[in-house]
DNA sequence: AATTAGCACTCTAGGTAATAGAGTGCTAAT
DNA sequence: ATTAGCACTCTATTACCTAGAGTGCTAATT
């Protein structure tokens, strides 16, 4: 009677079992399925469909008299075809934009309380991983002197980031020529990504090679030194306990696992860094991650740019039987609120050479 | 014949005991403490001992047919009296001194690196509190333009460490007038504590009130924005995962607490700023804790300064089980090489007039 | 040819029982 | 005050049983 084509059941059934499988957790077996979705058909029958889907890899078996539980291929198949994308309610929503109404801070703030609130709405992991300074272009660059052989770079990015770095120079400057020293490179530095901006200066300086050698000193000092930036971005986490409170990690040699990863930032910073190039939100599913020790877990990340320029990433962590439709919504939105959020400060600016 | 007295043999046994738990974990028998430490007495005078102990409270039983184990009261006492400071062995002090010396750079990078070095040495979780810059010093003050409407404020404190804010105003300020607020900022400010600080500029305007009023504004903005540092200090925590491996964790409910305190990080801050007082390193056992989820913890830490003021804390947080003779040496040694890495470039600035 | 009823089979989870071993506490002897 | 001796208690491990869940297969049904 049911007009449904073969294909079309056995993807409802896969459908079923997985939606049903990460609200419960428990595998779930041929009666159950047709007890909560009225589907007109015998157990027996839905069997063999299982049955079937477990040949093609969609499912599996924790052992032969338990229900179905889903494979990473499952998911995948769940999370590309069958899930339909959640929004979020108004109320988070309105709770997430007052949030950030009140953190109209630097840009590392805003980060970090990003990675806050994605762990918070989403009860597992979140993070944020922002822009490897190098990537970023260079909006101002500040020298102060801090003793005789020391001085303080502070280096602003078009994208509102600001880190600092202390230089060790051999020969005293005096605050006179600090300054202009900080203006011919102010003049110089303007909208330069950071990686370039070494060859950049030294081109830039021999066309005012009329300066004192002192200073060419001192700006050799600073290239070494100040744009050596060989970290990559900062890693805001937030929400690590959470991981413990998921049935899903009973195990402990597994958390173990987890945590460590964790508790090294970089691993995880080098994993997000080769995804900050792909656009839009993605869903690494257990074992399609490249890094063994989250092989129980899911992650959902996407990117965020200002203009053109992707600059970082930023997402949750959780175990593999997620409530990926909502979890996909929830970092989706944040990202596109980062976006807009780092769009605003660029108008600005554009605005201020005509106001003067 | 043994001429030990009463009392000193039944320290000898609490001794022995407490001893051999933090080795093995396993409750400690009387037979176990003739076999190892070659008491000539027989196990019953041994039980007869650990009975009045256990009276006393310094040891319980987890069951009838058990061993004794250590009770907080009987950490306590080994920590006090009974157990005898161990030095870190001179390859752990090179290894340490190393890591030092290639770290030279900004105080935060130092204090982060002290934490991991703390817990990757402790295999517990290492910790650093750093300043919160209210208490320390100002020694610089530079203000950066960024857009229109907002500066960008760089803090230096006297121990090194540097903090940034960016205000909004809503006046136009050009870069010239800056320089000189900046200018006059620097001539005020060297040497007071941050707390201070907005008394202190406003009292000395007073005496430079022929400035124009446009300074003026710029400056109470500046105290309220830039110096409203209501943070506490940082805290970097570094090997939270060693907590997982610890076999006295193996509950998984307690682990899930420790690490939601660990994970908001304010409690903690919390519990280490009240510490931050006290002279020398302590140790906080157990029940001894303001904090109900670090009951089954115990924390040895110390704390830093400067000259006179004590800055900030650090130590490490591991089981009740755990090696106070070395993790005490530990901390310690870290807490003076922080002391000496602190006064150094203080030296330095001293030098400076000099040599010019 | 697809569906289904029926049934044997497998595996888990939970409970009970039995046993060995560790360590105590007490009593009476030294 | 110390100790030998012994009964006692509790744990940890193993083995065994049973109920229940769910499957897979075969043969009957539509």
């Amino acid at each position: 009677m049911s007009r449904i084509s073969l294909e079309e059941r056995k993807q409802k059934v896969l459908q079923i079992v997985i939606h049903h499988y990460i609200r419960t957790g428990k595998p779930v077996g041929s009666e159950t399925i047709i007890e909560k979705n009225k589907l007109e058909v015998s157990p027996a029958t839905v069997r063999n469909i299982l049955a079937a889907l477990e040949r093609e890899g969609y499912l599996t078996h924790p052992h032969t008299s338990s229900g179905r539980v889903p494979t990473d291929k499952g998911y995948r198949f769940y999370v590309d075809s069958l899930m339909q994308l959640q929004q979020l309610t108004q109320e988070e929503e309105q709770r997430i934009e007052k949030e950030y109404e009140s953190q109209r801070g630097a840009l590392d703030s805003v980060m970090q309380e990003t990675s806050k609130m994605l762990s918070m709405l989403s009860h597992y992991t979140g993070f944020v991983l922002t822009p490897s300074p190098a990537v970023d272009h260079l909006k101002r660059l500040e020298l102060v002197k801090l003793d005789r052989d020391r001085i303080l770079a502070v280096l602003v990015t078009d994208a509102g980031l600001i880190r600092h770095k202390i230089m060790e120079i051999d020969q005293d400057v005096n605050s006179t020529e600090l300054v202009s020293i900080n203006r011919l490179l102010n003049k110089n530095v303007y909208g330069i990504s950071v990686n370039d901006i070494g060859a950049e200066i030294f081109k830039r300086l021999q066309q005012e090679k009329n300066k004192q050698i002192k200073y060419v000193n001192i700006m050799e000092k600073l290239v070494q030194q100040a744009f050596a930036l060989d970290e990559e971005g900062e890693l805001y986490l937030e929400g690590a306990s959470n991981i413990l409170s998921q049935p899903d990690f009973a195990d402990y040699d597994k958390v173990r696992n987890i945590f460590k990863v964790i508790d090294e930032k970089k691993m995880l910073c080098e994993l997000l860094e080769e995804k900050v190039g792909h656009e839009g939100t993605k869903v690494i599913i257990g074992e399609e991650t490249p890094c063994k020790e989250l092989q129980e877990c899911s992650i959902v990340t996407s990117t965020y740019r200002a203009g053109d320029r992707t600059l970082g990433a930023l997402g949750i962590i959780g175990p593999k039987r997620m409530e990926y439709s909502k979890m996909i919504a929830l970092v989706d939105y944040f990202s596109k609120l980062i976006n807009k959020t780092l769009s605003r400060p660029a108008k600005e600016l554009k605005r201020e050479p005509r106001k003067k």
